[in-house]
DNA sequence: ATACGCATGTAATCTGTTACATGATTGG
DNA sequence: CCAATCATGTAACAGATTACATGCGTAT
């Protein structure tokens, strides 16, 4: 029950058409709440009907044709309302750590490549965030739109090397696992 | 596509029931892969009619009645082939950064109080995670499974710490924030 | 004219969530 | 006998994923 907010959210910054809501769910808001073009245009759908957007006045009507949305005063209302509301986290669910609980049982064929391989997923991520921060958020501005925004990157980066240090972890208990030279084995 | 493998290493762990698996999922597995005792039930039909899982003999038949299952030898196989793929990380969905990206367009009432909240929560997490490790990780022990699982479990403590930690930045760039003692405000 | 990329969309399927239904067992 | 609890399950729905369909605009 997120994703509208979050193009509610996407289309307050700034107006757009589904396509450019992909890109930008790519580019940044995706690195939090990832979402497909088919999503996005479904939901685009749903938010017009329900009165929370509207497409953007002066414009060719047609299939293949560019559509943009802006947000109406009922949508941000309905995102300040759920903003404010109080949230469980979700829980966890990742397959790495699933992978490793199954590995324990049924062998670490072909585990510690893949772990190797994460670990250079997440190094790039990490490296991509501090660009961004270098760039969008040099040392000594502080609006208070920009400082949240900066709390955001700064958790993405924080949970990139978080990663990054556990895999580190991983590999060198891996190293030390009986058999784990060339990488395979079952029990 | 997870949730047969999850259910295949508990039962390769451990012969259970459905809601065997499904108190286990509450304690342990479900720290980084969660399921109801619906999905439980459902995947379990699927994996019986697919081989990979069969009853154990001796039992009653009727509705209302324990009804535990073992892994076949076609399920052990299929959950070696699973863990050794690679696989690449799913993309992060949180609600809480979403919620400060939209935050920073619609206002930040409400969302001090939940971030106390949620660092309350996941400071009890961390606690209960450290609880394990003591009980079940003495210094000085090292079988590839437990190293395996205390790997698993590293990550879950890892990775608490660093909710906590960027939960109390978070709060403390909140106490900066214009308007931000008692807790509301909407621009 | 045709091929390519942009842009919007449909359909089918799978996964997860919520609410409810039913039988068996046990303690009062 | 009754209520509570254990245990298994059905049904309906919501959300996410994958594959495909269609139309427009532009460059060759």
């Amino acid at each position: 029950m997120s994703l509208p907010h979050a193009i509610l959210t996407a289309l307050v910054e700034k107006p757009s058409s589904g396509l450019e809501l992909t890109r930008r769910f790519d580019r940044s808001i995706g690195y939090f709440w990832s979402a497909t073009h088919q999503q996005i245009y479904r939901e685009l759908g749903k938010l017009e009907t329900e009165g929370l957007i509207r497409e953007l006045p002066g414009r060719q009507p047609a299939r293949g044709q560019k559509k943009s949305y802006e947000v109406l005063p009922a949508g941000r209302e309905e995102l300040a309302r759920w903003t404010a509301a109080p949230q469980d986290p979700r829980p966890l669910r990742d397959t790495m750590l699933l992978r490793l609980r199954a590995a324990a049982v049924v062998g670490t064929a072909g585990v510690g490549d893949d772990l190797r391989r994460h670990l250079d997923l997440h190094e790039r991520q990490l490296a991509e965030y501090r660009e961004i921060e270098e760039r969008d958020f040099p040392p000594g501005r502080d609006g208070a739109e920009d400082r949240l925004r900066h709390l955001v990157l700064r958790a993405g980066i924080d949970l990139e090397t978080f990663w990054t240090g556990w895999l580190r972890h991983a590999l060198a208990e891996f190293a030390e696992l009986p058999g784990e030279g060339a990488g395979a084995q079952n029990r």
